[in-house]
DNA sequence: TGACAACTTGTACATTTGTACGATATTATA
DNA sequence: TATAATATCGTACAAATGTACAAGTTGTCA
């Protein structure tokens, strides 16, 4: 339980650590192939942005060769109910409602989606 | 038609906005007033925060007394739009499922929450 | 083993963001 | 009509963010 008081994260580094917990884990390199190239955004951009995931706790990294790969050592969880709550906060007051309703009108879902849904709800 | 290329919003300028939209209309004043205490965050901020707005095209003003008074130029509905997609986006990297799976596990959503999404759903 | 390619490190730097003070203007009030 | 109270305006400023170059390091391959 080393996990405490984790900085926050900007939206460039929200996206980046993405990848590493979608990856498992990575080298700068394997980052950049995933982004987008419509992205546009350089190797030693990915790398200080790592750089940045590391120092505020949210990635290791063991050398492999020459490279870093990079290892997630939060959960990808951890991270999720926060942004989450937090957006939903500055977006919509803390009411998750709105969002949903939002996502059900324009987040193509479909009845079968929703019907999925109903089971995970934790009643 | 006048809305087009409208610059980004930092999360404080997001949770302010909400709050003009919320209130149709408002002083910096009233502002402050909705704003939980714990926020911590003094007039003079909050002033900013609208200058800001306004300058980047989100509210104007009119003068009511010596106090301004921020009224939304933009619809709320376009911005939940960018900002939800960009939430997706970087977060979950588009695909807005398992924003709702989350939110059905852990939003204090109920069955029936998710029996009214049904209906919302463009199909 | 020497040069090349692939990496990391150190640094930089313009913007944006969050926060707020002090001076000035304006309105209501005693 | 002075004054107090309330606002805005101009400014400031440190920290965070996005972006990236240049120099130094280390495997690798001819």
């Amino acid at each position: 339980m080393v996990r405490k008081k984790l900085p926050s994260l900007s939206p460039s580094e929200t996206e980046i650590l993405r990848l590493i917990w979608q990856l498992n884990q990575a080298t700068v390199q394997e980052v950049c192939e995933k982004l987008p190239v419509s992205r546009n955004i350089t190797y030693a951009t990915v790398q200080t942005l790592l750089r940045r995931l590391e120092k505020k706790g949210y990635i290791k990294h063991k050398t492999k060769g020459k490279a870093h790969v990079f290892i997630p050592t939060v959960q990808q969880e951890t991270v999720i109910k926060r942004s989450v709550g937090d957006f939903i906060q500055r977006l919509f007051g803390g009411d998750p409602i709105p969002l949903m309703q939002y996502l059900a009108q324009h987040g193509k879902i479909n009845t079968e989606d929703i019907e999925e849904l109903k089971k995970l709800v934790d009643k």
